[in-house]
DNA sequence: CTTGACTCTGTAGTCAGGTCCAGGGTTCAC
DNA sequence: GTGAACCCTGGACCTGACTACAGAGTCAAG
């Protein structure tokens, strides 16, 4: 399979291939004759594990540990474990941000219902 | 007041002073014989309103925005609400899209407890 | 008058995760 | 055999919000 066939089915941009091959996230794939990059059917598996992990807010250097620990046996299966629970307690702890962050911009915008003594923001002044 | 003073005050880098007057978002402030920066007593509110509506989620395109927003009038006010109101339901979005990261991730983690036939991580198929 | 701490400018580097480009080579259908 | 469509490489560029640095000038205490 060559580099936009595989770009196509994984829905990655064909740069983004080359980015993480650079990187070491993806092995290096054989070559034909003409030197083009030929990804065997597994590629795109993989491409989708590397997608999945991200959308569950893993960065691409935790991605490529989750790769290394894949087939470790056991021990490679706790450090996997902790590396997914370390990743949910992070997003907890943001989600928790962003909820106190979005109280309190509901709190700024209900001011704006008060009434306006003169021609000041209530919203700028509550900020301030 | 000199620059590193209000950065201390301000809690903030001397150099994210510059930065900010560079970027538009401070008002040069008068200098002093020697080109050093002179700020009035009141940069010191102004940037801890800038530190405040970053907390809440603005960029800094949106605290300019803002700033310029501020002291015109009842048509600002209306301006800097929906600004406002914007940021909050991308908040609420956002926290939306993390809590379904999170609960999958739990969720992940979970199939660890399951019996495992060999040696196979749940985790990292599960994943896959 | 010297020393050390501070400040100035302009430019460049950092982080993540890509994306784009120029200037070539390859493949394939017609 | 040729034109379009693809691929190669190395490197530059992007966003956002800083941060660092070199080389020069300024200020205040002793």
């Amino acid at each position: 399979m060559r580099t936009s066939e595989l770009a196509g089915r994984a829905g990655v941009n064909a740069e983004t291939l080359r980015y993480y091959e650079r990187r070491g996230l993806l092995e290096e794939p054989p070559r034909t004759l003409g030197g083009y990059r030929d990804y065997p059917a597994s590629a795109v598996g993989l491409l989708r594990f590397v997608k999945r992990a991200q959308e569950l807010g893993f960065t691409l250097d935790e991605v490529e540990e989750l790769l290394h620990l894949d087939g470790g046996g056991p021990d490679s299966c706790d450090a996997a474990r902790a590396l997914a629970e370390r990743r949910r307690d992070d997003l907890a702890a943001r989600i928790a941000d962003l909820q106190r962050m979005h109280d309190s911009l509901s709190g700024l915008v209900e001011t704006c219902d008060l009434p306006r003594a003169d021609r000041r923001c209530a919203l700028l002044e509550a900020i301030k």
